[in-house]
DNA sequence: AATGAATGAGTTTTCATTCAT
DNA sequence: AATGAATGAAAACTCATTCAT
């Protein structure tokens, strides 16, 4: 074997259990699926991962590298509040249709139960929690009073964001709609609008408009 | 065993099953788990259902006519859009509510890859597609422009429904908020003006308003 | 499949393993190869002992079952210390010979680091000491002085009673002797006589001629 | 890699592969776990040894060359018999002290199956048995009769010498006794008494009491 | 109606070894 | 001399289902 396989397979193991956990969800493919697919033994996955979980331990990981670099970039402080929803949004999509399938992995095992898997999900959740903070950061709230509104708003949005996604299969009754470029620009215009439309409705004057407003 | 038990022992496979799988995934879960957990034994498993993959069809089958009774009866075409929808939403929160598992397993396996399932997944569609027709009914739609516009809201309303049930452990973040009565009654409003506002920041004058407003 | 058989089984599964261990030990042998070996389905070991280990314990129970009734009914605590002593080996001898294999297989395996093992082995020490000191019981030791005596008799008669049937290749260079009834009634007897002559050249007047002497 | 750390190597593999198979048994240890513990790679059990199985043979050599030279260096032919006797007990109890792992694995590997080593067994059991006999050779013995004696005595003293040592866990409910100097200076004793006095008691005249003591 | 023994294909993981470097 | 990636066979075990009772 020459490097470039060296590296390869890794690579392949990784890229083919993305894809195949994507379509039949993590506890429905095996190793040998894998292995098979990848076009390497069986054995690998041990010797690279340490086993099937291992894999989707590194998913996890990678996803949430990506998820982190995301954000770092399309959110700026100074920005006002709208423009980094948007840029947010943005962001995601454009993330999820790169790595379409490990952002379906990631959001499919979401609330997996292998003990192994549940410490990186705790780990993602201060992440994310810090991130979102971050974003929140901007707007005046009464936390008392809004944490709750938080708590509801937040899950709803990532929910939002990945429905298109997610909902695979929901979608083919429509097949009129072309998913090309034009029709992300409208998603993430639309779930954009509201998500700020529906905010702005709840926070009446002060609030969502945001500190950028002043 | 008596009548009684007979009766007893598919609705304690049910049971356990549409538990099990909403804690662990269908794919993780063994017919011997279910079995020993309903106190049954194995092969009534397959006798009652016909291996597990029916169990699975039940729970399907179970949560449509539940979906569907319900929305026939929180949706009425005579009232305002607006009120049907905080009542669909409301709806929908109850029936999670009241059949947390059970929904919960619905939304997690929808893109579930079991041929036998995915006929399932067809007529649900197709009856899903239907509601959700007659509440956009009342909407004055030019479906040419708009068909784009549903096919981006219908999936993100549901999944902004589900997002609480669904992120599960990513809320911990935010102990304080004690998921009681008012904070579902909050919940459902919340949504439910997210939604709205939303639609009405898109279509400023016509449209969302609805047929029922003039 | 009818009665005889599905007792069978079991049972079957059982005998050939432990002619297996005793043979080639507990790791060396797989289920498969024993499963083949008994002519029964390689799933049945997990179905009836709980996977390759639970042999191991039933090996050790069924052997302890059978020594401590060996016990109960050779050694009887009116008799004099020297014919208990006879007694004894005897007993053990025969046990032995009876359950050949079963017998190899608990000496072979003593320091098995299996942990699931070493509860039983806990277990069987206690068993075993209890015996023992029912046996030293009849002897008037000073217990400050002779403790370590006994901690260096007592495994070493075991090992000594074991010793013809554990070296089993290294006596193949003497082929004249036959290992026939004959033979055995020597092994006992010399073994007797080597260790009660022993114990009564360190414990010169008192103590190894017992209480049974008064 | 210096030539210090290439002899290293071989003898860390050696020295941590004695320590592994004496505590869990060679068929329970794998060639990484020894590569692991020993901290070099895998790849180095097959270039030094030839395979894992080159690891036991290279260990039955180095126990048999220590026998060996223990054996002549306490055993002298112009000695008493009895002296020979405790000497060898001593040689033994010593040699098992000073490399007690080493030690184990011989005597726990004894029935060990694998072909190539079965060779090294009947080469030990003619060694063996040529020290025997230079032992024996001081007694006058009527072989035609006596053989079964020895073939009896033989192997018991070997485990009874062992006893201690193979035992292990079985003395633990005796926890006063420490193995300390003295202990096993009691140990040889013991032994030898328990040896000597049983001979003596069996062969009541002539015989045991040997050659040079006349 | 209900059981539990039995099955064989399936699971993941580990094995000792080989090979190119 | 030494490595570590790679392998294929074998490890123990679990799977959902069937079948005689």
């Amino acid at each position: 074997m020459n490097d470039i396989n060296q590296q390869d397979i890794k690579q392949r193991i990784f890229d083919t259990a993305v894809s195949l956990f994507a379509r039949k969800s993590y506890g429905s493919v095996g190793v040998r699926e894998i292995a098979w697919a990848a076009g390497v033994s069986i054995s690998m996955i041990s010797y690279h991962f340490g086993g099937k979980v291992g894999i989707l331990k590194a998913i996890i990981n990678k996803y949430f590298s990506l998820f982190e670099s995301m954000f770092n970039k399309v959110v700026r402080e100074e920005a006002p509040f709208e423009a980094n929803i948007w840029c947010f949004i943005d962001g995601c999509v454009n993330l999820i249709r790169q790595e379409h399938d490990l952002s379906l992995v990631w959001i499919s095992e979401l609330n997996n139960e292998i003990p192994e898997v549940a410490e990186l999900k705790a780990l993602n959740q201060k992440k994310i929690a810090a991130s979102a903070n971050r974003l929140l950061g901007q707007v005046e709230l009464d936390f008392d009073r809004d944490q709750e509104l938080i708590s509801i708003i937040g899950p709803a949005l990532i929910q939002m964001i990945f429905s298109h996604f997610i909902s695979g299969g929901m979608l083919e009754y429509n097949s009129k709609v072309k998913f090309d470029e034009a029709y992300f620009k409208r998603y993430v215009d639309i779930l954009s609008e509201l998500c700020l439309n529906g905010i702005r409705g709840i926070f009446p004057v002060t609030g969502a408009s945001g500190k950028a407003q002043d």
